[in-house]
DNA sequence: CTGAAAGCGCTAACAC
DNA sequence: GTGTTAGCGCTTTCAG
């Protein structure tokens, strides 16, 4: 409670006020079994008298280690990704666990993803990098592996290079939301997915299939279609499935944005949702709750993920290496009124 | 691009290639002017040479600085809020072209947000706060200004202490809104809000009034409701107005979320939305842009009220004082569907 | 204009 | 069990 006059309390003043030298104060901080319990009390009680706090700084300097796990965030603008904003949620409670900060970064004008690593990096600014948003061939990936520099990347990638990811199992996530709607008594269930060429992606469109095959049921090529991410692309699939001799009855969609589209298309046609159209999204963002009706989706499991990425980044830091340790999480159907099959 | 044996390059090792002593070089970094061209030049390639940057935390040690700005996520959970992710994302990139970073923090488990508090600063762990959510009476902006550290809120505070807030000029936005309703032949106007007592809802009710009174519009107390935040609120309220002898033509609500509460009971109330009732929302979260008819809402300034703060509390960290500078920066109207008369 | 000396607060060795 | 010595990488006096 005592303020020093020359600003906070450092090692020497506790030391003076308890009459010992500054490492013994050190050494009760981290090697208490080292000093006698009578001393180690007295210097407690002198550092609870001048609220001493290691000034941390300080002791990073000294042990060449920051605490600080860097995250980068999207660049402002339009691209707000409720998925990641959870996830740095999530990864900001698990760092704390764990002892350390998040630092957040993002490239400036004319600045690519990778100089800025490099500038973190080079300053010694961060001990270790969470990436997310990975995808094939990812050039963070190469580049961190190359550098040598401890990262976990939120996202698989396909790279052959010393990596460590944590992934959600995206193929679980559709192959569970085919199997809900199997037991609903669904048969020509549809998939509305992302073009081939995400990691993201084919695993969602890998999952579709694996559910329909679980199922016995043949995949019919006309009812897996592909589109770029959004609201249009929906009604743009259900118009092209309705013209089929035998339209669909459900549809699994790759986002929640897309499958909020199919429902709007099939609102805009007349279709009950539900009853006559079953649908299920993925990512269980906040639209998913309000929509009416509110949709079935897939909830990725980020917590678990996001303590999962610290723990396994911590011991790379640490040197207990663990490389190349590669982990899919299954997530949770969150099943609402979008496959009820009475409205 | 030449590696040193122990580790990243250090002064010492660029004064040697250089053939100068190592304040030389701190010099070349830190006052140029000091120093003799030919010099200069000559240390300058040496520090090319070996790719050498300054150690971020040595430097920063010596300083008695961090470079970072601390900022609090709200604990995980559901709690996800779309305009602070916004905020966040625009305060990295502020943060990084004021030569800061964004140190992210969040309470623990029976942690207060004082507990928090205390310790980055007792650590030293941060320059400076960004404290957001901000309300009457805030503990927090209490504390900060007791214990002296700099911070600035996004948002605005009523104590009466050394505080520094940008806050978005939330009255001016509802006040907005009504304009554009107005110029659209609404007359009978409702107002779906927060119940009194939060500094933020306050301001939207406050300027539906003034953009009421502006109009020349009576306020009717009828029209004027307030309820928690939430989907259901607009059902409750639609209800009761269209119980009045004169329901209102036009609703402006506090959220985003009230708003779509309203479109979800006047759809079931088969009205058309637009013509037969217009809506406007607050915040323009990504839900708006999605719903259908699509949502007129209130776009909030969130980078530049970031700009704005990063700023302020660059010029507090610097004893630069401008104290108890107070802004509030006006909103922008996103008109879209929802207050087309003609659908 | 350049170099020598000192020290930020802390801890890891090593001696006592 | 305790204290002494040294040094992390950098910058800021202050002499030369």
């Amino acid at each position: 409670m005592e303020e020093r006059d020359g600003g906070p309390a450092t090692v020497v003043d506790v030391a003076r006020l308890a009459g010992v030298s500054r490492q013994t104060v050190s050494n009760v901080l981290n090697a208490p079994e080292r000093v006698r319990e009578a001393t180690r009390e007295r210097v407690e009680e002198a550092i609870a008298q001048l609220d001493y706090r290691p000034h941390r700084l300080a002791r990073n300097f000294k042990a060449g280690t920051t605490g600080m796990l860097g995250y980068r965030v999207p660049a402002g603008g339009e691209s707000i990704n409720p998925v990641l904003d959870r996830f740095l949620h999530a990864l900001t409670d698990a760092a704390r666990d764990a002892g350390y900060h998040v630092l957040l970064f993002t490239p400036g004008e004319g600045q690519g993803e990778r100089d800025i690593l490099d500038e973190l990096i080079a300053t010694r600014t961060v001990d270790g990098f969470v990436v997310s948003e990975t995808n094939y061939g990812d050039e963070r990936i190469r580049y961190l592996a190359g550098a040598g520099v401890p990262f976990v990347a939120f996202g698989r990638t396909d790279l052959d290079v010393d990596s460590t990811w944590v992934d959600v199992d995206g193929a679980a996530g559709t192959a569970a939301a085919v199997a809900h709607l199997v037991e609903r008594g669904h048969r020509r269930i549809a998939y509305l997915g992302w073009p081939e060429g995400s990691a993201t992606g084919d695993q969602r469109s890998l999952g579709y299939r694996r559910g329909l095959e679980a199922a016995g049921i043949d995949v019919d090529p006309a009812l897996d279609r592909r589109d770029e991410d959004g609201v249009d692309a929906g009604g743009r699939a259900l118009a092209a499935w309705l013209e089929l001799p035998a339209p669909p009855t459900a549809v699994v969609a790759a986002s929640d944005l897309l499958a909020l589209g199919v429902l709007k298309a099939a609102r805009a046609a007349d279709l009950r949702v539900g009853p006559d159209l079953a649908v299920t999204g993925f990512d269980d963002t906040p639209v998913a709750r309000f929509m009416s009706p509110s949709l079935t989706s897939v909830r990725q499991p980020l917590e678990a993920v996001a303590a999962t990425v610290v723990r396994l980044l911590v011991d790379r830091i640490a040197g207990r290496a663990a490389h190349r340790t590669n982990l899919a999480i299954a997530p949770e159907l969150i099943i609402r009124n979008s496959t009820e099959r009475t409205s």
